[in-house]
DNA sequence: TCTGGGGTCCTAGGACCC
DNA sequence: TCTGGGGTCCTAGGACCC
């Protein structure tokens, strides 16, 4: 008997501007003006006795951080996520500059999930500020029942979304994406040549730079390209797995399901130096860092009930290159001292640092192979205290 | 353009076992 | 002793996302 498969529903929605709309409450005067959310270590705004804020400028700022967020008034003028603040600074020196206040963010973040959840229940976590919704199982037309989803959310934070709903996750996050901000748009399957092919490649969700870079040395610039390129060719450049998928991609294809949860695989901590640190002149700064990201990684291990099989070590060099070294263990491990005696073992007998010669932009410590904490057994060896001098 | 911090998934080679 | 082929686990690096 042939199974009759209706067509899924699904929404992707997304905060607008989110971290900068959230500052843009605590600040309204600020608004229609350029404002950027950077690092977290910039002060915050000077209140005056007369309750009105001073503000610092973009211009102002020195230092090793990058653009959170940015208002549209800021990316009018060329300021986007992942940018440099030194760079960003030369293209909008007036912009307001804020710390990010993630506690802030997540605090909102709860609130718009928690108002979608009150009338669809089946929720993809995204991050904090997007998720995917499956409105399949909804009897409501899809235009008022965005809508209703854009008004709650509204009610709920004082923010606005963009909604995009279409037949599966790709094309759906490609639609909240096209009337941006504050936005609804509906996709179906009979739209996508229409509406879809004329776009970049880097707007299908897991095209980044690089593929971008490669398909259009190929000839490749629009998703229609994409779409009408030989699988063949595709795989012979990308490999069986990503070739097929970037047709199918390309052809508005996509059975990925709105997954509700997930166990997490992994937790880090990671930090990056204002200044790179010598491996020989700073030892002591580098132990006391890594004692440090150790001990955050344990608290996080012990919040969220978790040890780790794999203990991890990441180093970002002067250069910008990065090495990763870790070791599985028989023993999963949460306190302090183990994991700082993992992290030690990879650094000393895993990993060749020229003490003389090396400096140290980021280090970071990661914990994989995560077990609840009731099924990490603890009769296995652990790792061994490492005596000797350097590295850390 | 001198580039954060937290994640996920994929690939490829080597070890090891049957 | 020299030769297989498959499966799984581990490790390092890289692409990508928010």
């Amino acid at each position: 008997m042939p199974v009759l498969c209706l067509p899924r529903r699904i929404a992707h929605l997304d905060m607008d501007a989110f971290f900068a709309s959230v500052e843009l409450l605590s600040y309204p005067e600020l608004r229609d003006l350029p404002v950027v959310v950077g690092g977290a270590k910039i002060a915050p705004p000077e209140k005056l006795p007369d309750s009105r804020y001073v503000f610092a400028r973009l211009k102002d700022y020195s230092g090793r951080g990058v653009v959170t967020t940015s208002t549209y008034e800021a990316r009018k003028l060329g300021v986007f996520s992942g940018m440099g603040l030194m760079r960003s600074a030369q293209l909008a020196p007036e912009a307001i500059l804020l710390p990010a206040r993630f506690d802030a963010y997540r605090n909102i973040s709860r609130r718009f999930k928690h108002a979608v959840a009150q009338i669809a229940s089946t929720i993809e976590d995204r991050g904090i500020d997007e998720i995917y919704i499956d409105l399949t199982e909804l009897a409501e037309a899809t235009l008022p029942l965005a809508q209703r989803l854009k008004a709650s959310v509204h009610a709920a934070t004082g923010l606005t979304c963009s909604i995009g709903i279409a037949p599966n996750k790709l094309l759906a996050k490609i639609g909240s994406d096209l009337q941006k901000p504050d936005g609804i748009t509906v996709l179906l399957r009979e739209n996508v040549a229409e509406r879809i092919w004329p776009l970049h490649v880097k707007k299908i969700n897991g095209v980044g730079a690089k593929t971008a870079a490669h398909l259009e040395k190929l000839g490749i610039h629009s998703i229609g390209e994409l779409a009408g390129a030989p699988v063949e060719m595709l795989t012979q450049n990308f490999g069986p797995r990503i070739g097929a998928w970037l047709s199918c991609a390309a052809n508005g294809i996509d059975d990925s399901p709105v997954v509700t949860w997930r166990a997490p695989k992994s937790l880090s901590r990671e930090i990056t130096f204002e200044r790179d640190l010598h491996v020989r002149h700073d030892q002591a700064e580098l132990s006391a860092q890594l004692a440090a990201l150790c001990a955050r990684l344990a608290e996080d291990l012990e919040k969220k009930g978790y040890a780790g099989h794999t203990i991890g070590v990441k180093l970002r060099f002067a250069d910008f290159h990065l090495a990763t070294r870790e070791i599985t263990w028989p023993q999963a491990m949460f306190a302090v001292g183990d994991l700082l005696r993992a992290v030690r073992q990879c650094l000393k007998h895993k990993l060749f640092v020229d003490a003389d010669q090396q400096r140290i932009r980021l280090l970071g410590v990661r914990c994989g192979s995560l077990v609840t904490r009731e099924q990490a057994n603890e009769t296995a060896p652990k790792p061994e205290p490492q005596q000797g001098k350097l590295p850390f």
